[in-house]
DNA sequence: TCAATATCTGCATACCTATTCATATATAAA
DNA sequence: TTTATATATGAATAGGTATGCAGATATTGA
């Protein structure tokens, strides 16, 4: 880790800038998080990058549903829905109730909507 | 609009599931955003669905940088940082200050801090 | 006006991702 | 146990994207 911040201070110098203020760069690796929350953070961003999860996931804001209906609101095939589903799972964006053959799926938690709601304030300005 | 949606019922009957909870999909649909809306939303949530530019992002709740800052700060080349930057103010969460030769480049608003903190709240469970 | 610095941008490339198809798994009913 | 339905998953492909390089633009100072 340390290594890693001399070696982006010595690039630092490679790249052909030179104005920098050290001050605001050792306070920015101060408050940065590790690298590997970073990337977990970015995923979970990634996520809800994409027009079709994204409508999906607001679906879900309204109660659960099951695969079925989030392809038939979408438009998509199941299949499709299965494959990103499985993404929003993975970053345990939204969960799964088995109930005899259908699965429904919901959002985990608040912070899920939050984001949704946050990212559409800032759209109306 | 209305045409669109009739094509997705159909489409419905095509993609193979039968188990269509009808309500639940009008809901869903009542409640969605408009296609337009729903694109810019998935590309804001896309600029910060990259490690790089998501460290980016939360170096500058820290308050203004310049270009070269930004570079030195995450290891790559003042062009990458301008590109990044260019997607930012694109999508308007991100606004720069001239000063001299140098640009300071700073969050639009609270919203998009609040989008990282949410995100980071959503990690820690 | 000319030179230097800081930033921007078009192009090319390597990497990532969304979708489809085919197939596998799981549950229910006959 | 066989069949049908609902969902999951691996592989392949097409489209998107991050990066570096080269050149362009903007500001400053001589």
């Amino acid at each position: 880790m340390a290594t890693e911040q001399r070696k982006r201070e010595e690039e630092a110098d490679l790249c052909g800038a030179r104005c920098i203020h050290l001050d605001r760069v050792a306070r920015a690796r101060e408050e940065s998080v590790g690298p590997d929350l970073l990337e977990r953070l970015a995923r979970t961003f990634g996520v809800l990058a994409d027009p079709t999860r994204l409508a999906l996931v607001m679906a879900l804001t309204g109660g659960e549903m099951c695969v079925c209906d989030l392809a038939a609101f979408l438009g998509v095939s199941p299949s499709a829905v299965s494959h990103q589903l499985a993404r929003l799972r993975d970053l345990a964006l939204v969960r799964r109730r088995r109930d005899g053959q259908m699965l429904y799926y919901s959002l985990d938690d608040d912070h899920v909507a939050d984001l949704l709601t946050t990212g559409l304030a800032h759209m109306k300005e």
